[in-house]
DNA sequence: TTCGCGATGTATCGATTTTTTCAGGATGCG
DNA sequence: CGCATCCTGAAAAAATCGATACATCGCGAA
């Protein structure tokens, strides 16, 4: 035939279906059918299966996935996927598509709906964090924080430090034996002399990761500390040194990373921990107080 | 019959993972974290894929997908997919709770069920906090943040420092004339010489709120400096002092406060404002990486 | 130090899957 | 009624993928 039109794909590869399904043949629109009613995991199965389910051949299936434009069945599959990937990354919005072609109500570019699709987002970022952490990693990290006869180590990165900072602030207070270390490179060397296989690092790092903390937590791993890592969904090279993971999502729609959801598990972990050792973290607590009265006092 | 292997396949997959996590190997551990951050696309892509986002080998996974007691790796990908499938059709199955009557299943006490409630709680902190927002107090604080006349200084208590360190590690990349005082009273006593009419001071204060602070914006706004105040729900003293003020939920079912929403509004300002000044902060951003390259290159 | 074991990646083979080719068959039109 | 066109699926061919055997590395014990 004469050169395909090819309006636009960028559009949903549902859309994109519901809009050629009159322009294609019997056989196919089946298939087609069949795939919007089971989108996408349909999509998703091999293509022999795909055919067996919509009781059409295997030829037909690649036919239809060729008038989308694609360059064959692989293609199609990582469409899909790019597009459920992105579909977890705001689950909230839920994006049910509209078989009447009912364009999503959307999307304005006011500041208003902007700052919402960004508050939603972190929101979603958070629930989808959460709904995968294994609850088993979590309560470790509680356990190691919990344990005041470990010495707590907290580095990092550039953006992450403030997270460190936040974390040993709070960690500081109900327990002894905390130290955030900052600056660069040459800072930390002297503290790894003292880190043994009793004590506990913890690194924050997420992309562009930092050559520097991996070094570092290689270092302490060797050292038999037991690192543990703060990261973004695509984990940071310190995961090879670390003994617990805990990784967080950070897209938004922004120029920049969200750290929202590793804060969050910050505060969670704070909040597990605070409870486990509420006796003598209350108790501690209360002995600051007393001091910074005593020091405010006589003022 | 005796010990069949495995007990029970019948929970997600995910579940499972998080299981046994603590009986695998490092590397196995790793493409499991991996999987359980992008869960499930990540499953669904070729092993190959996989392995290569996951950087561990082949073999690596099909082990791992070993000790789930699949049978190999196209089972793996059923299973998923049924997962997905099952997922779909309950459409708003969970994390809805009904205010009617129909208790959700657990209000329990166990460590999940409390950390979604934490998590749940958080996500509502921020979209409430959002809800409220001045659209035009929000955009008056961009424009300042754009405005690169202007010297910006942040502050921040004891718990909300970590975010002042962080709003300042983004700011000073897209634009020049970023300070982060820190220290106690006696250090930004010298800076507020520095400060007049036309810099911005932005302080962070959620509750116990610091004496210092309260002066330092006492004085900084005798001085005629614009005063922008980040605090909780209920208004710290420094709103006194304060040209604008931007509140945020902070409560959480925790011993602490949540600092959460107020992170998340502070990466909103960081999203707009760079964006805002995109032109000059590109070119910003490009000339620091050069600077870094050329820093790193004769290494 | 040496030995052994578990963990991990490389290379390779076999199996499955995708793609193409081609022929049967339906449909519409003159 | 006959022909042309297009749709469709069976089967072979090509490509890719999953599984396995094996070598290597690192770590801990004796």
């Amino acid at each position: 035939m004469s050169a395909p039109p090819r309006q636009d794909d960028s559009r949903s590869l549902a859309q994109q279906l519901t809009q050629i399904l009159t322009e294609i043949t019997p056989a196919e629109r089946r298939a087609a059918h069949m795939l919007l009613a089971n989108y996408p995991v349909l999509g998703l199965e091999t293509v022999a299966e795909f055919a067996r389910r919509t009781h059409v051949s295997a030829p037909t299936i690649l036919r239809l996935v060729a008038k989308l434009g694609l360059s064959g069945y692989p293609e199609f599959q990582r469409c899909l996927r790019t597009e459920l990937e992105a579909q977890a990354q705001s689950p909230l919005s839920k994006e049910r598509f509209s078989p009447s072609g009912e364009t999503p109500p959307d999307q304005g570019t006011g500041l208003a709906s902007r700052l919402q699709r960004f508050q939603e987002t972190v929101a979603a970022n958070i629930a989808e964090t959460f709904r995968n952490i294994p609850a088993a990693e979590f309560e470790a990290v509680v356990g190691l924080l919990a344990d005041e006869k470990r010495r707590i180590y907290l580095i990092g990165g550039r953006f992450t430090d403030g997270i460190g900072r936040y974390m040993s602030a709070h960690l500081r207070i109900v327990r002894p034996g905390v130290t955030h270390l900052i600056g660069q490179a040459d800072n930390w060397r002297d503290h790894l002399l003292d880190m043994g296989s009793r004590d506990v690092l913890i690194v924050f790092d997420i992309r562009r990761y930092s050559d520097d903390l991996s070094l570092l937590a290689a270092e302490a791993a060797k050292r038999r500390v037991t690192v543990v890592l703060m990261t973004d969904q695509w984990l940071s090279p310190v995961a090879g040194s670390a003994r617990h993971v805990l990784a967080a999502r950070v897209l938004v729609p922004s120029n920049w990373d969200s750290t929202a959801a590793i804060l969050t598990l910050v505060e969670a972990l704070l909040a597990a921990t605070t409870e486990k050792i509420w006796p003598s973290a209350s108790r501690r607590i209360a002995a600051l107080e007393e001091m910074r009265n005593r020091a405010a006092g006589p003022d």
